[in-house]
DNA sequence: TCCTCCCTGTCAATTCATTGACATAATTTT
DNA sequence: AAAATTATGTCAATGAATTGACAGGGAGGA
């Protein structure tokens, strides 16, 4: 399926272009160029052209792209059109927000299991998911087949929890550790870190107060 | 201060060294080159060169980089010598879960107000910081020198507030509802999107099965 | 059916980012 | 004090990403 390898900057823009067909086809669109796409994004037509050509010829010459076509095969090739299963390790604030945010349900990410070391958590609901200890993890990734773990805790422990998850088995890590985890290749890792995010907002406020 | 341009490229590659070296100055450790970094961070060193560089020389031949003086001054370069007062829009599971995230306030980042719109919630207390309606929003702002709103609510709801922001002179919001705001240039927007972080993982786990 | 216009897919050109190479300056060793 | 080593700052070379240009294949109207 795959010939050549899609370059991160292409695959960064994909959610994009799928979040905005999406709206197009709630508003009953049914075809849209790439010049038209261009001036709703604010980003050139020969960069959508380009970036949906990697993949294939999603449009015709005359006519465009058909907005409902293309919305599906994005979300194929984003691997939407199946489920995959998710367990959240860290029943902390961070880690209930995003059990309890249901747009990822929506898009076929299903959480299976909560996991936390404070005893004091484990037993609890959320969102009808009980928190269980850190030592039924690995066996339940195994048992469950689990596809992506999302790691809510300290960075402290997410080294070792990384570890634990790789010998496991699980294919994906979205972390939102402060830390960049080791793992092996085959193991997916996808960094949310949000503090990193913050500093870069401070950064381009200062800067702009100079360059005026 | 700035003269030339810094990219984003570069920006986004800050506070990862900041990370690094605060980890460094922890252990005590006193110098650094940029080959023993380029080995813990495994970017090249010749990357690390040229970064640094947009910003002065902080470095001395034969020596290397002071680390706490290094990382000093890239906290500088980020903004993080001054305090940063927020307010959060939307108090749902995520936007306590930021407001409960000690580690902003450490780096200077306080919260200074809540705001949502149910009444039902309005009142309660999320550490210590009373939430308001958000009629009371424009005037908070302009009386309590906020620099940085957060987006915690729906995207329906995101660009009527980003105007009204824009409106009484915030000059950056951390963005989190799911939807590209428009807002005038002077104006700093740093988006997280999460749901594309995920697709984006999604996208990385089908690719590599078929690569293999 | 034919003609005109539209718009893609793709190649080439340009811009931007990363890596490599090295002259030079400070440190450390002898 | 001199020699050897280390490691920066910077320039040049390479590589990657974005933009521009256009041939040619439909679509839509007459």
């Amino acid at each position: 399926m795959e010939e050549k390898e899609i370059s991160q900057a292409v695959v960064g823009r994909l959610p994009r272009y799928f979040r905005y067909l999406g709206e197009l086809k709630d508003e009953g669109i049914e075809r849209v160029s790439s010049q038209e796409l261009s001036d709703i994004m604010q980003v050139t037509a020969s960069q959508i052209r380009q970036d949906l050509n990697n993949f294939g010829g999603f449009g015709q010459q005359g006519y465009g792209y058909n907005v409902g076509f293309l919305y599906d095969e994005i979300g194929k090739i984003l691997g939407l059109h199946r489920e995959h299963n998710l367990i959240i390790v860290g029943a902390g604030h961070l880690g209930q927000a995003l059990v309890n945010y249901m747009n990822f349900e929506r898009r076929g990410f299903i959480f299976r299991g909560i996991f936390d070391k404070d005893s004091q958590v484990c037993g609890r609901k959320i969102r009808g998911i009980t928190v269980q200890p850190m030592k039924e993890m690995e066996s339940f990734v195994r048992e469950n087949d689990i596809d992506i773990a999302v790691l809510t805790i300290p960075k402290t422990s997410a080294v070792e929890v990384a570890e634990q998850l790789a010998g496991c088995g699980i294919k994906g890590i979205w972390n939102f550790a402060h830390v960049d985890l080791r793992v092996p290749d085959r193991i997916q890792v996808e960094n949310v870190h949000l503090s990193d995010s913050l500093m870069k907002l401070s950064y381009n406020l200062s800067s702009r107060e100079f360059a005026e």
